[in-house]
DNA sequence: GTGCAATACTTAGCCTAGCTAACTTAAACT
DNA sequence: AGTTTAAGTTAGCTAGGCTAAGTATTGCAC
């Protein structure tokens, strides 16, 4: 078992692909979760960026990797089914910002248990020891993701 | 430290938490990641399903969680970019199957790259123990997201 | 073996979610 | 004061989702 710089690249390269396989299986698991919902999974990611705080559009906009127009359209609807209202930022008038109403804050919640208790549901069918080997790997996913 | 079945649930629920922390963060990630590309995330999804042969519109709509109208469009659009055909099943003259052409596995083995290639350039940012961890999950994911 | 229910899709019409191009307003920098 | 830059919005296009309704084929009942 050599640990040569090439080995570790073809290491890395065989984790990619498994990787990549198993986000695929986790993004289909999700569009399955949430088929059928009447707030959708992308609102609720938009509703997710507000638990922290009012945000300006242009970072809404980055964090969700999409346009600035497309921002828009997202936010007005939002505000339109009264999950978000609009507001501005003292000293720069340009600026809008997004803040999450009790209601959105409640669908928020609300979709955020959908999806914890189908993870659980799920988690709670492995064994112990498989469960810690996921422990042991959250920390690792958190700074591979962020 | 007691293992009692209600400290066990409330392992499952925390862990139930954080892993749904880390799937919103990675899907945010990976919609930026395919921003901007010509063929869409879901378009590429689809054509994931084909890779082990023809598959049939009620199947492909089934694992993409979505309902066989939006998976006709789908397709019709793809069979228009020629990534796809359409072919019949022999013995039952209901059935539509799908079918990557060469261009459709060319396109998906692209996007399969993109992503393996952004993966790997993370994961080589890790340490060798963090990816030990990371290898010693994956079975789990398997088993967790299947 | 005819009739009818169920199965497998498609079409039509509506909404959401993404894009670019072009516009408006406000700030910032000569 | 005048121009450039920044922050959003509007308009118009395409993709992706839904339901309701239609078509054709299969399979089953009798």
């Amino acid at each position: 078992m050599s640990d040569t710089a090439a080995n570790q690249e073809s290491n890395v390269r065989r984790l990619a692909e498994s990787l990549n396989a198993r986000l695929r299986e986790v993004v289909l698991l999700l569009r399955r979760v949430n088929a059928d919902q009447q707030v959708t999974n992308q609102q609720l990611s938009v509703l997710g960026s507000l638990t922290s705080g009012p945000r300006r559009m242009t970072e809404l906009a980055a964090e969700h990797g999409v346009r600035l127009p497309t921002m828009t359209v997202l936010v007005r609807r939002l505000v339109r089914s009264g999950l978000v209202v609009r507001g501005a930022l003292r000293g720069d008038a340009r600026v809008v910002t997004v803040e999450l109403t009790p209601q959105g804050a409640e669908q928020l919640e609300a979709g955020r248990e959908r999806r914890i208790a189908f993870l659980a549901e799920r988690l709670s069918a492995l064994s112990v020891d498989e469960r810690a080997a996921l422990v042991a790997a959250l920390p690792v996913l958190r700074k591979l993701f962020t």
